[in-house]
Formats: C-alpha cells, sequence, structure tokens
DNA sequence: GCCCGGAGTTTAACGGCGTTAACTTCCTTT
DNA sequence: AAAGGAAGTTAACGCCGTTAAACTCCGGGC
C-alpha cells in the first residue's frame, strides 16, 4: 500500500488524462456529430495516441458510454435540484420540463443515450435513477386515486412516451419551428385525458399528502 | 434509339439487379441491424461485385435511402387505403393506427427514416407525402372550428410528436411490455386536451360536411 | 461486316477506420 | 537494487467504403 499523497497524484494523472480524452471526444462528437467521430480524429484532437485512449477506455463505445454516464448524472442532479411541492401535477409539470430541458440542451447525447446498448451497468443505472426520479408524480397521483382509467402503468407509459417523442423529434429536425408551448400543451392534454376531473381531486390520501417526498 | 422492346429487356435486368442488392440489404439490415450492415457483407451475399453496387446507388447511404423510399411508399399507400368518413376524429384515430402499424412492423426502417439526411429529394418528397395526409385529419378538425385553444399548428405538433414518441420508444426498447391500448389511450388524450367537449363540437362548417375527402 | 459506344460487371487497389501486440519509460513497493 | 505495475508509444492487422481501370456484351450507324 502506498502512501495516501502519492496515490492521490498518480490517481490525479489518470483522471485528467481521461478527462481530456473525454472532453475531446464531446467537442468532436458535437461538431461532426455521431458519424463524424473517429478514434483516429480523436487521438490528433487530444494529443494521446490511440492505445493511450484504449487504456483508460474499453473501446469506442465504452468512451461514449462513459461520457453519457457523466451526462446522466447531471440529468439526475438536475431532477433532484427540481424543488417538489403537494400538488404531484405540478411536480409532474415541473420535472417533465427538467428532463425535456436536458435532453433541447445535449440532443446528440440524447440520441445516443436513446440507443444505449445493454452493456455498460453504470448507464443504465443512471438510466434507471432517472427514470425512477421522473415517475414519482405519476407514482404520487395513483396514491391519491386520481387516475380517471385506474391503470398507473398506462399514464406512466404515455408520459413517458410523449416527453421523449417531443425531445427526440425536436432534436433530430431542429429546422421545424416547434411552438413553445408544445410540452406544456402536451401535458395539459395528458391531465385532461388521464386524470379525474379537476374538481373530484381531493386530497383523499391518507398519509402522503404531508410528505414532501 | 433502340427497339422498345429490347430497351424493356435491358431495363429489366437493370431493374432486376436493384431488386436483388435491395433485398439483400433489407435482410442484412434485419439481420445484422443498421450497425451491422456493410457493403463487403453486402457483397457477399448479394454475388454482385462492390463497383456494380455503386453502378446502380450512388453510395451505401445512397442505397439505404431507395429501401427508406420503397417502404414510404408502402406506408402512403397504406395511409392512403385508410377508409375515410365524416367524423375527423374517427379519421384521425385511424390513420395515426396505420402510421403506428408501419412504424411498428418495419422498427429498423423507421429509426432510420427518423435519421434521414436531407440528400434524397425523392425521400423526402416521400416522407413530406405521408406527413400531408396524416394531417389531413387535423386539418379537417380546425375546418370545423373544433380547436380549444385555436391553434391549429399547435395540435398538429403535439399530435405528431406523441405518435412519433411511441413509435420510436416501442422500437427501440422492444423488451419493455407497453400497453396495447397506450397510442388509443393517448390520442384520446389529445383529443381530451385540444378539443371542444364533444356537446359542443357540431357539424358547424359549411361545405366541407359534405364531402368525404 | 465492322467499328463505335454505352451499359453492366470485374479485379485490384487506396485511404481511413477500430483495435492490439510488443515495447519503452517512469514511478512505487519491497 | 530489483521487481512490478501504470501510462504511454510505434507499428501493424484486418475490415470498411469507395474508385480507377479494364473487360464483356450488345444494339445501331457506316
Amino acid at each position: 500500500m502506498s502512501h495516501p499523497a502519492v496515490e492521490e497524484r498518480r490517481n490525479q494523472n489518470r483522471v485528467d488524462t481521461r478527462r481530456t480524452i473525454l472532453d475531446a471526444t464531446e467537442a468532436l462528437l458535437l461538431e461532426a456529430g455521431h458519424r463524424g467521430l473517429s478514434v483516429r480524429k480523436l487521438v490528433e484532437r487530444c494529443g494521446y495516441s490511440a492505445p493511450t485512449i484504449y487504456h483508460h477506455f474499453k473501446d469506442k463505445d465504452g468512451l461514449i458510454d462513459a461520457l453519457l454516464e457523466e451526462r446522466l448524472r447531471l440529468l439526475v442532479s438536475d431532477l433532484k435540484r427540481v424543488p417538489l411541492v403537494e400538488d404531484p401535477v405540478e411536480n409532474l409539470r415541473a420535472l417533465t420540463r427538467a428532463f425535456a430541458m436536458f435532453g433541447l440542451r445535449y440532443p446528440t447525447h440524447y440520441q445516443l443515450l436513446m440507443q444505449v446498448r445493454e452493456d455498460d451497468a453504470r448507464v443504465i443505472e443512471s438510466a434507471e435513477e432517472a427514470r425512477r426520479l421522473m415517475q414519482t408524480p405519476a407514482e404520487q397521483i395513483a396514491e391519491r386515486d386520481w387516475i380517471e382509467r385506474g391503470d398507473l402503468e398506462g399514464f406512466r407509459q404515455a408520459i413517458w412516451t410523449m416527453v421523449h417523442g417531443i425531445v427526440s423529434m425536436r432534436a433530430l429536425r431542429p429546422d421545424v419551428d416547434w411552438k413553445p408551448e408544445l410540452l406544456d400543451d402536451s401535458i395539459e392534454g395528458m391531465i385532461c385525458g388521464w386524470l379525474k376531473p379537476k374538481h373530484e381531486r381531493q386530497m383523499n390520501s391518507s398519509k402522503s399528502s404531508q410528505e414532501r417526498i
């Protein structure tokens, strides 16, 4: 076992190299897109030789996975930062907006995320955590017994595919001039189609209403 | 100028070769996916040499474009075959279902379509025709003045992104067990969120209601 | 009858790609 | 001082998309 300070410096070097490679990858990805990203160009840009990259990452896909995982952790922290309130419908709006914001800020990453391979466990884990966070409002709504058709899973899927549709379409076709209200209006549509009418929604759940989960 | 019959035979040959190549491409695409499709494997499978492929198609992307255009024409004919009725809401349901059916039958093609390049004019043209057909119900609804928020374009975009979201998510993640009612329920949600309440929707448009377009 | 020209096809090659075997260099551990 | 591992290199392998050049076949014009 080595002295902690020494261990630290070695780690620091390793981390620095990783950072440099990851940053160059991201820059290249944003400039040239998914298809324009090659290990050779990356080598030229980041200053390290190819085997160094393979020393730090399993392969090209592993490198991209690492990048995606970073962004996913950013998304998770975004979602966790959303201030939750008592009204689950308001939480649904807020979380959905935060998610869409992320997808529209990193459209290339979003596209890559959506075709993620089953390989990297850590990517999948982060994605799962994001998904869990995104689904809390739907769960609160179900707990309060506000769902008309009675089917929580159906409601979750409807919200999920709708948000994905908007984000991925906007990422895919930035040329179309999308309505800014599209997301909010679509959420309202879903709420109108799935939840009981507003006057029937009461705080009829015994305990959930007083915790701010 | 050569004799028509001769021209015909020569054309026939050309068409046959194209067909063989396209079929092999599609088979390979469905077996190995987008990433597993290489010109060399295609060469091995279809029996022609690489330059022959480049004689019939501009490049690898042009080949894929040709395949997509074929499928798009199939989609267009599917959409045209949908029997339209007087009630635009019913037409919306029917066309959307036909579109989703297509997307789920050819998930790989759908994914490719969604990242189509601006290159091939014919692909774009077919895609535009499909889009136009898909949007007729929304137009009928607007003509009848059934839209609550008053904004046709917003409604069109909401429907479009929602359907795309469902189809692309199902194509991307076939492992999830998607609710079969997801599409229909989502459409109902949109109708509930965007259209006037049912009792207010009358045939208040002067001419549109009697044509079966 | 003969040559032209073009369509359809092939062989052989080029350059770019992801990846890796083998080696060096440097620093830590013992 | 020796051992060993981490970080990095050069040089190569094999696959990829693509193309230059040449060959074959066949219908039309002289």
